[in-house]
DNA sequence: CTGTTAGCGCTTTCAC
DNA sequence: GTGAAAGCGCTAACAG
């Protein structure tokens, strides 16, 4: 059996009891001006003993603040997103702020938008938003006008106003597109995500500056994108030694498939993603690291910032990234110099 | 520069623009008495207008309910868990309500209790509770008593009167053992959870019904758990064909370790988990597949249905597993019939 | 079919 | 150092 919930005690009550009026038990507990030392630890006493908690919606309705914050993901079972999650828990932990999640992804379609009332019905006093590449980043774009919004891991394009915390993904792509050209790869296939994000273009950018001729091709961040995609480039005249993913999903997918089609990753063909998700280390993957649990708490604090502050500046930040050398990346076998690489069957 | 934010329209606005009075605006919201057609459409066209919605905090003091769950688990960035909530937030969401999760392992040791105010306080309506094994278990159990708490995965154990959904661990370890006898081999060393684990005693009571002298070990839910407990095991005397994990993690940590040690998974020795979670399949683990999302929205419609039904009788509600057979299990050597398994160096 | 009114539980002037 | 009282924005009797 549920046992029948015990009376919530209001302020009214531990007033009553404590011999006090509900200004003072009020101010025992903010401390927001003095009391009289006896009065205050009779008035304590009695909250300590009835387990007494200040009602948050009557404290809201009053202060306007609900010390609660919104984080919007794509999908939260995708590891990415929920280390960053962590790390927008974390910030708001210590700014005494709880976190409401939506995963804006898996919610049906049409209920996408109740995440949106949570905002303009006053349940949280800001959002963290992680973009979606979807309708949803419009309006999401619209209500910042309105009301607090940070954008995280993806910069809310076209709106200007709202400030952002991303990796350093032009550095990214560089720092990739270094190493595989120090292991004397020539030619280069990349398997970017969709166009919709300012990262694909980003990571790219930073991979051309060693490889201004590699293909590139458009597709999800999935393994079936890499897989689907990697099987093109194999299927074209195109000759490459290595592959750039861009993201590690792209680059197991891809990898799943050259292995598929006999070739041997890293002695064939190198494979490099972007994330360092926990199956990157996994399957020996060499990728970059995002600093994830830091884009999630810097993202919070600026959150936090803006609504102490309504007049700040919107921001960009851009997170220090960090390659991490695995065993899918290698030399270029040395046989064949020039041109290297996978021939078409 | 961040705009400043709009003034957010009330009731009272609404019915003046529109001319009428808030009960009327009201009751065109919530269709619960009939409005003249010409009123209504009048009045919705302001709300559309200015975009009004409910302030949240009013219509929680007056009606006493928030729309809102909490959920708590150890940790979000397991991917167990993050399904677990990903589950709960789908049958939330279909109730029309949203999820506030916390981790409650990471965050700094003092404010778990945080937590629990949002029950407290009224921010949350209920909660379901994924047990740790640690001191806030207790606590948890103590405040059932007063407001609806549904436990996950574990059960609340020494609290009958709270509801719980998990998965059937007696079945899941029977499956496993009777897989490997069936693969030929007669023994084994079971690397298990925390005692404090109901599961942990149920998944060893499965795999006993095949095993029965097996060497039992009991460690963390974790890889280096599992990759110390199988160097132990391995140091003895004792000779064994299979690996019985407690989890996953688990597994995967004594795969390593044994091919640290020279030992082949399966030829030598065949490893099992417990869970599927994503890297499961990466490695190939054979293990027994809990339903995860299944075991959150159980648990979050169960906990919807006490909220509306005060007088529920607390139920244990246990879900079927499936065991999935991968590359991680073999038969045994077939030249070595008795004893099998491996010697000591 | 519609409006008036009394709170929900708290914070915060304002007065003593 | 303390209290009375006015709301915050909404819901739901209770009248019309």
């Amino acid at each position: 059996m549920v046992a029948a919930r015990r009376h919530r005690p209001t302020m009214q009550e531990i007033a009553q009891i404590a011999g006090v009026s509900v200004t003072t038990v009020s101010h025992v507990l903010s401390g927001k001006r003095p009391v009289n030392p006896h009065t205050a630890e009779r008035t304590l006493a009695v909250i300590r003993h009835l387990g007494y908690v200040p009602a948050a919606a009557a404290r809201k309705l009053k202060s306007g603040r609900s010390g609660l914050l919104g984080l919007v993901v794509p999908d939260l079972t995708l590891s990415y997103f929920a280390s960053i999650a962590k790390g927008v828990e974390t910030a708001a932990d210590a700014a005494d702020c709880g976190v409401i999640v939506c995963s804006s992804s898996y919610s049906p379609r049409a209920r996408g938008a109740r995440y949106l009332d949570l905002l303009r019905d006053g349940t949280v006093d800001g959002l963290v938003y992680a973009p979606s590449g979807h309708s949803m980043d419009q309006q999401i774009g619209n209500l910042a006008r309105d009301f607090a919004i940070v954008a995280v891991d993806e910069e809310l394009l076209d709106f200007d106003g709202v400030s952002s915390v991303t990796s350093d993904n032009l550095q990214g792509g560089r720092a990739l597109g270094q190493h595989l050209a120090e292991l004397g790869h020539r030619r280069a296939v990349v398997i970017a995500g969709p166009t919709e994000f300012g990262s694909t273009a980003e990571r790219v950018a930073g991979v051309r500056e060693s490889f201004p001729n590699a293909l590139v091709l458009h597709g999800e961040f999935s393994e079936e994108s890499g897989a689907r995609l990697v099987g093109d480039a194999m299927r074209s005249s195109l000759e490459f030694s290595c592959v750039v993913a861009g993201n590690d999903d792209i680059a197991l997918g891809a990898i799943r498939q050259l292995r598929r089609d006999g070739i041997d990753v890293p002695r064939d063909v190198s494979v490099v993603g972007f994330d360092d998700v926990a199956a990157a280390a996994l399957v020996d993957l060499t990728t970059v690291r995002q600093p994830v649990l830091e884009l999630g708490a810097r993202a919070a604090q600026l959150l936090l910032a803006e609504l102490s502050d309504q007049d700040r500046v919107a921001t960009l930040e851009r997170l220090p990234v960090e390659l991490v050398i695995r065993g899918s990346s290698g030399p270029v076998a040395a046989a064949t110099r020039a041109p290297q690489g996978v021939r078409l069957p």
